[in-house]
DNA sequence: TCTGTTTGTCTTGACGTCAAGATAAATCTC
DNA sequence: GAGATTTATCTTGACGTCAAGACAAACAGA
């Protein structure tokens, strides 16, 4: 008897005619992704980071030598609006974690470069981040992950198509949320 | 191969030393996530109403008669705090769909009440919004559906405590993300 | 070469959220 | 009952996001 059964019951009263039963598997997904998204958020909080600025970071890792990316490339990848990227990189230039470089092809473009520092924080931060998720799934046994790996793979296949390009791509919705990034 | 396989094998890459496992459950769930809410947002957008608007009315029609209840508690119930509450409730107030009654019982409170135009739109978009539900989760055979429920109660299950109070209450981020309703 | 279009980035204005605190009413303690 | 505490709600200020558009540099066609 979760959060979730008790707003089941309450339409079962109130509108006995409605198929519940996809609510509960969103509404718990929902769940689970908030309590997920709580937990990783205080890791990257243990390294002045947020969600936003880890995503940014990671991003440049994880792209291999030298490390850097155009603004547009990385907001591409991380599915957000170019306005947003220039905040973003703001902040982290601000804190000296990365450093805009002016683009030696393209007189209009920068590259965004880790910096040592950054480059040594993102590093540490990201083999924390990686233990937290493992302590996440921990409750599942490895049946149950493959299960829920598996269904999730049938589900994201229906969304995103098989092979399709790298975003998804649609356009969210204005204000507030939407997103808390994607992926890592 | 998804954006979130493209993503492990960068890390892969980059620091073959982590284990991505968790990574990939995790990030597919987001995805999956993120792919739903969009779409809900669209069926939401269709009665005029956004997830926030339509998860405060959802509330009050799911508690029953006389569909009235405090600020207080339907910031409990929705999780957001009390300014936030305030706000939602100004919109909807402004657009008809609901009014603000002095409690009977307590000076200081209100009562927030579905009027007749939010009764009807309101139940309306229950049924669009079961409805685009039951096509989220369409992909899955009932198989997997029951194996995705089962996981996701256990993981919900180690997040909540079993049979605990309604909130999770933990304290979320601050700015932009951490929530899109939750239940509903 | 010159002009028009495309591309890359930043700026502006609006929105929804949160945290912290202000205000008013209710309740408790002596 | 009078003063202190708690509770219910609203207000303020800051933040991060998006959409739309401004602006500069690059490219393409005559």
């Amino acid at each position: 008897m979760d959060a979730v059964d008790r707003i089941v019951e309450q339409w079962a009263r109130q509108r006995p005619d409605l198929d519940t039963a996809p609510m509960e598997l969103i509404g718990r997904m929902a769940r689970v992704r908030n309590h997920m998204a709580r937990a990783m958020d205080q890791t990257f909080a243990e390294f002045g980071l947020n969600a936003a600025s880890f995503d940014l970071l990671a991003t440049l890792l994880r792209a291999g030598p030298p490390h850097a990316l155009s603004p547009t490339d990385l907001a591409a990848m991380m599915m957000i609006t170019s306005g947003t990227m220039t905040n973003r990189i703001d902040q982290l230039v601000k804190t000296g974690l990365v450093e805009r470089r002016k683009s030696p092809t393209d007189g209009r473009g920068f590259l965004i470069c880790l910096t040592p520092e950054g480059m040594a924080l993102i590093d540490r931060a990201v083999t924390a981040h990686v233990a937290t998720q493992a302590r996440l799934v921990a409750a599942l046994d490895p049946d149950q992950r493959a299960a829920l790996n598996a269904a999730l793979s049938g589900l994201l296949i229906g969304f995103e198509g098989e092979g399709a390009g790298d975003g998804a791509g649609d356009g969210a919705g204005k204000g507030g949320d939407a997103g808390e990034d994607t992926a890592t």
